[in-house]
DNA sequence: CTGTTAGCGCGTTCAT
DNA sequence: ATGAACGCGCTAACAG
């Protein structure tokens, strides 16, 4: 039995929205809004938690919420006055937008899901922050999720970006993911993904790769023009493309040149840094050492590196090696590492660009996309043995 | 007009739910369930996206959203069957609970945001695993920010925040950012935050820190044991506490010691790499160098000591240098960079607790916490010039 | 140009 | 033990 505080009026009292957690009320016989007395205590009612909704710019300025909303959008069909009192009156208020509610009734969230693996080393670093300067401007946020490298905790992040609603995925997996099903689930739902670096079989959807056979091809060639002969090569996991692109682009290099393949100058290593250690070991403690090593990455060259210093061998004089993605590590360690560039700037924007294609694209078929980048071999000492020929 | 599909009654027929995107009716005269044929084509309705709902295992196992609600929060009064039914039907359906609308009824989003200045150097990657590892398993997820040290970025990052109804927030501030007016925000909306590492004065909020003064201090008087007395110091910005901190331990040790205190041998900068090169430069041309350098940070050191080698100038004897946070890069660099060791993970895990004890406390009034935590001197050839004394 | 209404998916009384 | 109804904040379709 609500009473108007005016006029005491009982019959011709309606509802009229709630503010800062009241509800308010609207007395048709005496034209007056009023709000019920709160029951609360005005310290814990001031500690109850309450951001500026469109409500609140409504009835502060005796208004609908949908004019208040069109006006937020931009509405053309909407009076200028009106618009200027509503936008005054939510910087007054410090209105920021629901993006929860805004998500709900809208079914697109506005945000992205970025997997990788890890980010300690700066390469994917770098790429998210590509994405994120193609994702921000287009409207979009992104949620970071980091599997550590560890398959139960990716399966975890898929989860979570389902259930975040996210309007796209865009993901680089872990060394130890073989099967895709998790990742099923955002086709299944319809939610489109792309796959960048780490990408392995069984998956169709757009990829943004560097050409990574090619890279490994370049690597090794370089090597030989040095004066190699006996080149190991430190493999990634084969269950991922980037892994067996490198060491087919080795052993194509390598027969191009008409050098034998040695199988124990191939050794796998699982993306930590403990197994880039142990190959390395592995490696420098042959019988015959090896004159030169390609690493399928810079933080297993780099391991590389440091294990030959303690043991004594001499880079590149003894030991030559050739890393892959000129991590800014190896451009401090001593001799400088030689190594693939890749563009991850604009791997990071590539993978955004192809993911809000898919998102916005209103075709029912999507032909899935492969953009692939070209690396650049950066010559510094951990290989030069002669003079470069220009 | 609709018409039960099986006895064609037309009165009798109620709403019941929506299933993929279709209304669902019932039929109370026949008892029969039936959606209305669809106007789109199968293929047009298969693309639209869609994921499961509590209403979609509702109408599976025909009975109400809310025994489904309940049975999936493992409320107590429930059938075990309908519990165990309505399990079953969610994992089949591949359930994830729509996050969104979990977020607008409770008004709790369960997502905490963070923002961090940069994650390219892996002091704040590291840091924010420990907050993930406290966050991820009290049910927290976590939205990453990097303001890359821009004042404007690190304010939309705030607004991101408040739209997305963060639950609490964790930052460190740019290097340029002295007015705290867009963190007030998060105070006059209720939303807990927590600080470390960059923080500056006049904002009343829980704080995570290392004692960077003792730590300075320590590491200045390392140097003064080395036998250096020409001690210049390459610092931080002023307006945070970090630089503050950091200069009065230099300066401290060095009256402690009897040193003078000389004003060209402290040179600040703001903490991007350019500004670092141009202040070690500075140091390094003046007409009588330093014997040795404390840098505010490793990044700095580091710098510092590329310079300092370009020039030909020998670390540690004719120059000792003293960083501080331990980068990895600071071990792989040669000579090894001396430098103060923080607790990362600790730093992280700290943080968290400190803003979920704030989420999750039903007092009034908080009143804010500062943990200062220990820094670690790790002794590495740039600083030693004499053995160490043990 | 503006107000009214329904619904996005979920938890939560209030009934039964 | 279960169902119906409401509200969280917002957009959009539908009336004027």
């Amino acid at each position: 039995m609500i009473k108007c505080v005016k006029c005491g009026e009982v019959d011709a009292i309606a509802k009229s929205g709630i503010i800062r957690g009241k509800q308010r009320f609207y007395c048709k016989r005496c034209d007056y809004y009023f709000t019920q007395p709160s029951l609360l205590s005005p310290e814990t009612h001031h500690h109850r938690r309450h951001q500026t909704t469109i409500m609140d710019i409504a009835s502060a300025l005796q208004i609908s919420k949908s004019t208040v909303s069109r006006a937020l959008q931009g509405h053309s069909d909407i009076n200028a006055n009106t618009r200027k009192a509503v936008l005054d009156m939510a910087h007054q208020l410090d209105y920021q937008p629901n993006l929860l509610a805004l998500g709900l009734a809208k079914s697109r969230s506005f945000t992205l899901g970025i997997i990788v693996p890890e980010f300690i080393n700066s390469f994917f670093p770098y790429i998210i922050i590509g994405a994120q300067q193609v994702a921000n401007p287009a409207g979009y946020h992104v949620i970071i999720c980091q599997s550590n490298e560890s398959l139960d905790t990716e399966i975890a992040n898929t989860n979570v970006l389902m259930a975040s609603r996210v309007d796209g995925v865009v993901a680089s997996v872990t060394a130890e993911t073989k099967s895709l099903d998790h990742f099923h689930k955002f086709q299944r739902a319809g939610i489109p993904l792309v796959m960048f670096n780490r990408i392995c079989d069984g998956l169709d959807v757009s990829k943004v790769l560097v050409d990574d056979y090619d890279g490994a091809y370049r690597g090794v060639e370089h090597l030989i023009q040095q004066g190699c002969t006996r080149i190991a090569h430190l493999a990634g996991p084969q269950n991922l493309q980037v892994g067996k692109q490198r060491l087919q682009g080795y052993l194509d290099a390598l027969r191009k040149y008409g050098l034998p393949v040695y199988d124990e100058l191939i050794v796998y290593y699982n993306l930590t840094k403990t197994s880039a250690q142990a190959a390395a070991r592995q490696l420098l403690e042959l019988p015959t050492l090896p004159d030169s090593i390609f690493a399928v990455n810079d933080p297993a060259a780099i391991e590389t590196i440091l294990i030959a210093k303690s043991k004594g061998i001499k880079i590149p004089s003894e030991l030559a090696i050739v890393g892959f993605s000129n991590e800014p590590t190896s451009a401090l360690i001593e001799p400088g590492l030689t190594t693939l560039a890749q563009p991850l700037d604009e791997i990071g924007k590539t993978v955004v660009q192809l993911l809000l294609h898919e998102i916005e694209s209103e075709d029912d078929v999507l032909v899935p996309r492969t953009e692939i980048l070209k690396t650049q071999l950066i010559v510094r000492g951990s290989s030069l043995r002669k003079p470069l020929v220009s």
